[in-house]
RNA sequence: GGAGAGGUGUCCGAGAGGCCGAAGGAGCACGCCUGGAAAGUGUGUAUAGUUAAUAGCUAUCGAGGGUUCGAAUCCCUCCCUCUCCGCCA
């Protein structure tokens, strides 16, 4: 969400920004005079609001002194009949003004490349090798059917379509990499570890931006009154866990980092990625999240991707880093790095974290705030997350590039502790 | 799910239609006192919106509705916490 103030003052560059984003048909333009009106309502209620307060306290006086006050009371009753009339004009013209606010995406940074689509993703660097065989490859899913590690069609009869069955090594190489990961994040890279609900409010989906534009990507709860989604990632309930508090200048930045199982619907995906691990209902993810001061979060991004990198590092899997385009950005990010781990059966690279700085975006949603030093006022923090990485994509990157002639996949030497016999 | 008790500022806690943005205490900040500290003592101490404004105005006593000229206070719905019962991992 951006300051209403900010719109009024600028709305031919948010105009601008949203074409740079590819957007068409924005409501933009109805702003300035819902926004008009809004203020000349909020005016006229507060005034009278006003009036009625003081024309209170006389009626409360003159009742005191035994006199009579109907003359003021049945001037109050009209004063009143006044107020909830504004009131229910202005809880319209709010409504459609939050509408437009609410759906109108973030501010891209300066330095996001133009682009309508990933193909116009700028590449940063890339990291080691593109793996070789001396025999043909396999694709991650094609190995786990074949040593019965991961079950697919079994999956489909517990579940149905996107959704897979770990076996034996895949499901201890799945239990392996979330605790490796959080080990990393947590014991190197500084971050506390949060385990936080897997199901979340509508006013936390509405702060980190899923809602109310995105409905149709979640997964909602339907036996309860109240409506429950399943977290599409756990920057929902972590970024949410600052929602509407004012935190300590010395707290910041806080660095957070979870692992959750995500949920998305994949709406709109259909015949993309039906085959394998990469695209499913349910995934294990290790997100970072941080909560920065606004100065500060252009270089936290930079920090947060080079943790989520050194992930990759340590598992010695070929990536490369993106800067994503605007025709690519997502709606509340001020600026993302896209990590593409290489897939050799593809013969390419697919996304397996995505490491975003969203600004004020979200912590104006969501009412996190923070009291600068020295300062009576409080401003907003800036919020950050990237995953750390995408589980179930690591594991099948593991299965292609690790992969033996035999079929069997080596373990990286990195994991090598967490497989040694306990018992 | 059933029965009951609650939710007030940083914290504890009073307040039961108007004099309440809210007593009192603790904490914190600044000052006095002191060789220094403690104790004592004085003053100050919520947040947000609007605004050029730390002036004014408005809102906020869990959330949302209602009654009333006027609601922290009365009524309704919901959320959360605690105790007991039931169910459950």
């Amino acid at each position: 969400m951006l300051e209403l103030r900010f719109i009024r003052e600028n709305i031919e560059l948010i105009t601008e920004k949203l074409e740079f984003r590819g957007i068409k048909n924005s409501r933009i333009g109805e702003f300035p005079a819902l926004d008009q009106s809004r203020r000349d309502y909020l005016s006229e209620v507060e005034g009278l609001r006003n009036k009625r307060k003081t024309v209170s306290q006389e009626v409360a006086k003159r009742k005191k002194a035994q006199e009579d006050a109907e003359d003021l009371i049945q001037e109050m009753r009209q004063v009143n009949d006044r107020i909830k009339e504004i009131e229910g004009l202005l809880v319209t013209v709010e409504a459609d003004l939050q509408d437009i606010v609410m759906s109108i995406p973030n501010m891209p940074h300066e330095s996001v490349p133009f682009g309508n689509d990933d193909s116009a993703n700028v590449e940063l660097r890339t990291w080691g090798k593109s793996t070789t065989f001396s025999f043909e490859p396999k694709a991650h899913h094609e190995l786990g059917e074949d040593n019965d590690t991961i079950d697919f069609k079994r999956a489909a009869k517990i579940a149905g379509a996107r959704f897979a069955l770990l076996k034996g090594f895949a499901s201890r190489l799945e239990r392996t990499l979330i605790n490796f990961m959080l080990d990393l994040h947590t014991q190197r890279h500084g971050y506390t570890e949060v385990l936080p609900p897997f199901l979340v409010n509508t006013e936390s989906m509405t702060a980190t931006g899923q809602l109310p534009k995105f409905a149709e990507d979640l997964f909602k709860t339907g036996l309860s009154e109240r409506d429950l989604w399943l977290i599409p990632t756990a920057e929902v309930p972590v970024t949410n866990i600052f929602r509407d508090e004012t935190l300590p200048p010395g707290d910041l930045p806080v660095k957070y980092c979870a692992y959750t199982p995500c949920f998305r619907s994949e709406a709109g995906s259909y015949g993309r990625d039906t085959k394998g691990l990469i695209r499913q209902h349910q995934f294990d993810k290790v997100e970072l999240v941080k909560f920065t001061r606004p100065e500060e979060s252009d270089a936290e991004l930079d920090a947060l991707l080079a943790d989520a990198e050194e992930v990759l590092q340590l598992l010695e899997l070929p990536y490369r880093v993106v800067t994503l385009c605007s025709g690519d950005l997502g709606f509340s990010a001020r600026k993302t790095y896209d990590i593409e781990v290489w897939m050799p059966a593809q013969n390419m690279y697919r996304e397996i974290s995505s490491c975003s700085n969203f600004g004020d975006f979200q912590a104006r949603r969501g009412g996190i705030r923070y009291r600068p030093e020295g300062e009576k006022k409080s401003a907003f923090v800036h919020t950050l997350n990237g995953s750390g990485l995408a589980v179930g994509r690591t594991l099948a990157a593991i299965y292609e590039n690790y992969q033996q002639e035999d079929g069997t996949i080596k373990v990286p030497e990195v994991l090598a502790p967490y497989f040694e016999t306990r018992f």
